[in-house]
RNA sequence: GGGCGUGUAGUCGAGUGGUAAGACGUCGCCUUCACACGGCGAAGACCUGGAGUUCGAUUCUCCACAUGCCCACCA
């Protein structure tokens, strides 16, 4: 073995033998029970950064522990390009939009594109060392994805559960689209307060005036003493005149502004809900673009209609007053635009009448850590709408609809065509309803979790090879970050309930977010993502991944580079314990226990072992990690210093020992630091006769025969004697190798005095009076210097 | 506004119903043949504050404060 461990070297050369030996690859064939991950596909957008090593290293402690323990690993990867992080990206590197280039060939435009990123994500998760078998990548807006997720709408519909309705959508009035909840950010605006004088002497305070051609109702809270007489009444709307009804409803703040509200068709969230509620009017005061469409103000863009209305309520003598505020509005997260609410025809699919089966679902998961099973459940509480799947968006995968041109029914495409682009192939059929042979394409495409949400469908290549989906379906795990519990995790259960009434997995692991060194959340915007690469060129991948190894699943950390000197310095030290092992100790040692200290660290082993195993098959990845290493150092510092000599004498039952020992704390800390550990038994243990790697090889056991009370007993006292003698020592200006004449004992210490006398350089120990007292072991003994 | 989590030495961070690991940093000693990316040792927290349960709480309950995240609101 070299002298110093050069992690560039090692890492470069152990991939290539992982790769050769085909370490991670699945093989469906396998007699061994079946351990499925459900990789989140990470979004294609440009960097990598070491808050994503932190979470997708998590679930790679927990592949290759499965590995070791004897299941045959399904570990896919893929990646996400059905989304506008990817969209962007690609408009931006060709400088065109997806709606110029057409779908089909800008979907094939980010497909090639994806190749090149794909090849710089894999290059960087490779050499963070995760044992995915790549043989299995797939990606959200591949053909198959495409098949799978209109084959899964396909399927909903004939169940009874997709429906096409008319509702109000989230729409971006600059681009000019709808957008989901998923892309709107709060940002905090400074407007305009203004009191509104409506007939009646009712006065309303709000900050858009501009809707007021919109105002379709006013409300009052029910329990407003002041405000409540009014319900009922007729008014007049100012200017534009319409005469609105005043209902009550309890969603009316009464402290609010003046306690009475007007409500638009559609300023808010709220207005929504009164409008489905009270079954209220609809008048559309703004177009696709943010322009008003009532007359006199029409083409105006909002903001100038805003100021020209609040001239017309002071010329009118409408305006009571008005002040500036500072308020949160929802905007567009890519552009800043605040979103405005339109009306248009979406697919939905109907689950609110099953939440109590969600919940019911949500309990038969395992959750590691348990606490976010609560997100899960406040989240299906909260429903009240159901699942709205359609998107007027240009990119992203179309649905296999046409609609009749005579009578405007659906036709669905047939899942033996699948996938289908309904804009560029026309259904060889006729109308079910009419028998028309015309028909006119859905533009509309799905929303991203349409897709995402059958990531094990995927995996499972579902619909066209059952045999893998039966192998690896439910999964064992779904690995993912806690902020979206309420979407990828929600939204995977309800289609795994759909299409299999069953569970997607058996268990969920969240992980937390890696930060920043001052604990804030790594983000492009704020410029302060830590690139994984340049990290691993400096302290190597082992380094790294020790960083994801501190925290347990949930829990954020920071990224601080002491954390990955502290597991650089590991790594130095398992070397250096190799280089001691491979020099003291013969190939396949036989057995040998004969040397009480030897069975003291044997047993001590075997219970960490046992410790160790339990909290990873409870997912505490991080208590395994503590665990091994705690046990590591002790080992380093105490059992090697004591037995040293012994070494040297070629001792047969050190040998053994020290062997043994260290092959099972190298193979506790290979799901860890894969690159080490592997180094080292490809070195020293590859020739006793194990397997090609040690990510093959078996997690150790606790084995029985090692069990030794006694030699725990005894092995805990010399040590603990040892301890005592150390600082002794020290505080009489000796060296810790300095020869001492005499150690007298007195109490009951059988074995071991070898070992005592070796590690301490003492020259005789004998039995007699003692007159210092050592802690917890009833043991006095005095100590003569040389 | 609702929910969930967190609050332990200068920093990071385990853990327990009986006064608290370890790491980094600091200080001292040691270049002894695996390792100075090391070893040995020292100083340093009474566990955010308050109330309660208990023989006893840092550990359980409640409240407060601080902080993080998710959801909702934002007339």
């Amino acid at each position: 073995m070299q002298e110093k461990y050069d992690h560039k070297e090692v890492e470069g050369r152990l991939r290539k033998l992982w790769e050769y030996e085909q370490v991670y690859k699945f093989n469906p064939d396998s007699v061994r029970e079946v351990y499925s991950i459900d990789t989140p596909p990470p979004t294609i957008s440009g960097v990598i950064g070491v808050s994503h090593v932190f979470s997708y290293a998590q679930a790679d402690f927990v592949a290759r522990f499965k590995r070791m323990r004897g299941y045959s690993v399904f570990y896919p990867f893929g990646f996400d390009n059905n989304g506008i992080p990817t969209e962007m990206l690609v408009e931006k590197l060709h400088n065109t939009t997806a709606e110029r280039e057409g779908r089909e060939k800008f979907i094939a435009l980010v497909n090639s594109e994806t190749k090149a990123y794909e090849q710089m994500y894999r290059d960087v998760w490779s050499r963070v060392g995760l044992s995915v078998d790549w043989s299995l990548l797939y990606t959200t807006i591949s053909t198959d994805a495409q098949r799978i997720s209109q084959l899964s709408f396909l399927r909903l519909n004939k169940m009874g559960r997709v429906y096409r309705k008319e509702t109000p959508t989230i729409w971006c009035p600059k681009e000019g689209t709808a957008l989901s909840q998923m892309e709107l950010k709060d940002k905090l605006l400074k407007s305009k307060f203004v009191d509104i004088r409506f007939s009646d002497g009712i006065v309303i305070a709000t900050t858009r005036p501009e809707l007021l051609p919109g105002c379709v109702a006013i409300f009052v809270n029910p329990e407003d003493g002041k405000n409540k007489r009014l319900v009922g009444k007729r008014v007049k709307v100012p200017i534009f005149g319409q005469e609105v009804e005043v209902l009550a409803d309890s969603r009316v703040d009464p402290t609010k502004g003046t306690g009475v509200v007007m409500c638009c068709t559609f300023g808010d969230l709220t207005d929504i809900e009164w409008y489905k509620a009270y079954n209220l009017e609809l008048r559309i005061v703004i177009d696709e673009h943010g322009r008003m469409l009532p007359e006199h103000f029409k083409g105006l863009k909002i903001k100038e209609a805003r100021q020209r209305i609040i001239e017309d309520l002071k010329a009118g003598g409408y305006l009571l007053g008005e002040r500036e505020i500072e308020h949160a509005v929802n905007v567009h997260e890519r552009c800043g635009t605040e979103i405005e609410f339109l009306v248009k025809k979406q697919w939905y699919i109907r689950y609110l009448d099953l939440k109590e089966t969600f919940i019911k679902l949500g309990n038969g998961l395992e959750w590691h850590p348990d606490y976010m099973h609560v997100r899960y459940d406040n989240w299906v509480n909260g429903l009240q709408w159901d699942w709205a799947i359609s998107r007027q968006r240009y990119y992203g995968i179309p649905f296999p609809v046409w609609y009749c041109r005579k009578c405007g029914e659906p036709l669905f495409a047939e899942e033996k065509d699948l996938p289908v682009n309904p804009t560029t192939t026309n259904p060889e059929r006729r109308c079910t309803k009419c028998g028309f042979g015309d028909f006119m394409p859905e533009s509309d495409v799905m929303d991203t979790w349409a897709t995402s949400s059958l990531t094990p469908m995927i995996n499972g290549r579902w619909g066209s090879n059952e045999e893998l989906l039966g192998k690896i379906y439910p999964m064992s795990l779904r690995p993912q970050a806690h902020d979206i519990i309420t979407f990828w995790l929600f939204t995977t259960v309800v289609k795994a309930y759909f299409h299999t009434k069953k569970l997607p997995w058996k268990a969920v692991l969240i992980s937390g977010h890696g930060l920043d060194q001052h604990g804030r959340p790594m983000h492009k915007s704020l410029g302060n993502t830590v690139d994984p690469k340049p990290v691993m060129e400096k302290y190597g991948a082992d380094a790294l991944r020790n960083w994801a190894a501190l925290s347990k699943p949930g829990e954020d950390a920071s990224f601080q580079e002491k954390d990955i000197v502290t597991g650089a310095r590991l790594v130095n030290k398992l070397w250096n314990a190799a280089k001691l092992v491979e020099r003291l100790t013969a190939k396949n040692p036989e057995r040998d226990t004969s040397n009480v200290m030897d069975r003291w660290i044997l047993a001590k082993a075997t219970q960490i072992v046992k410790e160790a195993t339990a909290m990873f098959e409870e997912y505490n990845y991080a208590g395994a990690k503590r665990t091994i290493d705690g046990f590591f150092w002790f080992f380093s510092d105490n059992y090697l210093e004591f037995v040293k000599y012994r070494f040297y004498n070629g001792d047969k039952s050190a040998s053994y020992a020290l062997r043994s020992t260290f092959l099972m704390i190298i193979k506790m800390l290979a799901p860890f630091m894969p690159y080490v550990t592997e180094e080292i038994y490809q070195g020293i243990y590859r020739e006793d006769g194990g397997a090609v790697s040690i990510h093959l090889s078996s997690w150790p056991e606790d084995d029985p025969a090692l069990h030794d009370e006694k030699a725990l007993l005894c092995g805990d006292t010399v040590q603990r004697i040892i301890a005592f003698i150390r600082p002794w020592k020290h505080n009489n200006n000796l060296a810790l190798n300095a020869e001492l004449a005499e150690v007298v004992i007195e109490g009951e210490l059988e074995e071991g005095l070898e070992d005592l006398k070796g590690a301490m350089n003492i020259r005789k120990v004998t039995r007699g009076r003692g007159e210092l007292e050592i802690p917890e072991t009833g043991l006095r003994i005095s100590i003569l210097k040389a």
